[in-house]
DNA sequence: GCTCTATATGTAAGCGCTTACATTTATTAT
DNA sequence: ATAATAAATGTAAGCGCTTACATATAGAGC
């Protein structure tokens, strides 16, 4: 069944077949309606491969994930889906590993397949070297690239974030402003999202002007129980901490873990904060207080930015959001600004 | 870049530039190398849409979820793609309601996509009622369908799942045999893992020639703050039960804190078994036992076959692996078998 | 050296669409 | 009614590939 059986049957030319198809010239009223009724009799779909010939678009969005079973993730993806769909494109999923060569091919990949866009799904894409960015601003040569969570600027690359920076520095100064002195920062390297963690964390001290143990930076990618393990040898390294301000919920509850092995009473002898808002959080006793970055805006934000690119509209290179503090078991001094649905 | 430069570069016709490309047909070592060469300093790609139109693929399998956010699909959707890409296949994610006519009308979609085959992630999307599938007999008549962690016996319909009917029996049989008789099921309904885990508790009773309260088979869809709540009142309705044999880990967790709600101790006065071996069991306290259902194995099984049926040869209709269960603080009486890695 | 076969390459016809341009038909103004 | 204009439809040329078939070249056997 192709458009030739569809003209036939009308008793039209394959033209205004394509025309009734793409919605876009003139139809008269009646043939349309013809058209249309044989289309929906016959089932008729037209075909991808041809048509993208023709209009060299498919209508499908690469969505370029790093590591993809964890939370933040397959929200993302999720949310993501949801929303291209919504704006009738569907998702190429590929997931690189953290490598770069592997992100730069799988990228091209994507590419090859006339994708017509590229989301980066999450911020670890982003590295601090300049150059090593090469192969997303050489995408974005190509096809507008939406980065979610992180920030690049760069001609044809649109980010959608939520302030890490800000919120981790909001909650820091919390701490610090109670008298509180002996704060952990317990982060993952490898992304954009981390190193504003850091840059928030340092900077509530630097503003108050106290002082800042490199030691209480601690970079670390890790499991839950890695996590757990690795605060115990910074603490057998002789640094005394009882708060922990965690990149996300896992090693959050990493740190919640090394509270049960010392023994220290959660929130009163020790505070943790987390990251992210999953559904970890809930599973834990007791229940993690954590940052909602917001995730689910942040990708209608993405893709609105997006269709507005692809309809060539303007959008802003940069959407930020800033995040919420979900206050439940695991600290005391915080107020729950709101919990955003989801969980 | 297209078909054409190349070929002229390398001075010789369209057909020969193809037929590198495609390895199939004989060409000369020499001018195969001059072509290659040619290609690798161009970063010539062939255009997908015309390569589709001929071959009628693009080489890419639609992935078909029914809620995506949750971690038995998230991790699913990993292992695929990444076993596909491996296979030189790129996924298209569909995320579906629960609603029937959204998956048929999803599919559809897919299917207008020219995938090369749809594999429907998770049990869920397969009904009791058999006519309720017939859109999956009708994408199975277009392209191969795999359905993951389901059966439906169709032709052109392969699957592959991991024995939960049986592993429920085994572990219910456990209880059953130390004396243990207040055991609780507590399965989600829609999806035939559900339907063969109750099948399973069902059976260990009936082997015995014990009777079952239907009570004691709770059929509840929710989150783990309503799970619990759920038992809580199965618990007021005078219901007495020390054991919950759950059909996922949210609701094992919904179980722990129900546990905890009552001040039973876990697992001396109160017995959980999770199911997934997800990585919310090792955020709560005690840990969870849990039944892991080999899902990468799963996974890896279901690309395999694909790969087969795609290339012609004979695949399994069904590949059934059977699960583990891992002991960890929710229980007392099972021994590992292994844990498997991953998390 | 010549025929016969195998191998290498070229030619050209699709694949199923979109769309610029040409043509026909309907509408409006005069 | 008729010319001028607008709307509807048709014609045909791509889009960039694959591949059946035709042709040319090389190798083998005598």
């Amino acid at each position: 069944m192709n458009i030739y059986d569809i003209s036939k049957k009308a008793g039209v030319s394959i033209a205004t077949v394509s025309r009734v198809m793409n919605g876009n010239a003139s139809v008269s009223e009646k043939t349309r309606q013809k058209i249309l009724a044989i289309i929906a009799e016959t089932d008729y779909t037209p075909n991808v491969f041809a048509r993208g010939l023709g209009l060299n678009t498919m209508k499908t969005i690469g969505l370029l994930c790093a590591d993809s079973s964890d939370q933040f993730f397959s929200r993302a993806v999720y949310y993501l889906e949801r929303a291209l769909r919504a704006s009738h494109y569907d998702a190429i999923l590929s997931c690189t590993g953290m490598e770069l060569e592997t992100r730069a091919e799988y990228l091209k990949r994507l590419l090859a397949k006339k994708v017509d866009a590229v989301i980066l799904v999450g911020s670890s894409f982003i590295e601090p070297v300049a150059s090593h960015n090469q192969y997303i601003l050489d995408a974005a040569a190509e096809v507008p690239v939406i980065i979610l969570n992180g920030y690049l600027k760069a001609p044809n690359v649109y980010c959608a974030l939520c302030d890490d920076g800000d919120i981790v520095s909001q909650v820091t100064s919390v701490y610090l402003d109670h008298g509180k002195r002996d704060l952990l920062l317990l982060y993952r390297s490898d992304s954009y999202s981390g190193r504003c963690k850091l840059a928030g964390f340092k900077n509530a001290f630097a503003k108050r002007g106290l002082p800042l143990d490199p030691r209480r930076t601690v970079l670390f990618n890790g499991t839950i129980a890695q996590a757990r393990d690795k605060l115990l040898a910074v603490a057998e390294q002789g640094l005394f901490f009882d708060t922990v301000i965690a990149g996300d919920d896992e090693l959050a509850i990493g740190a919640l873990k090394y509270a049960k092995a010392r023994h220290l009473a959660v929130p009163e002898q020790f505070s943790i904060m987390g990251y992210n808002n999953s559904q970890l959080g809930v599973c834990c006793e007791p229940e993690l207080s954590t940052i909602d970055n917001q995730l689910s805006f942040c990708c209608s934000n993405a893709v609105a930015a997006l269709m507005s690119v692809l309809n060539g509209k303007p959008a802003p290179a940069k959407t930020m959001l800033s995040a919420n503090v979900i206050q439940r078991g695991t600290t005391t001094l915080f107020d729950t600004v709101r919990e955003s649905g989801g969980l």
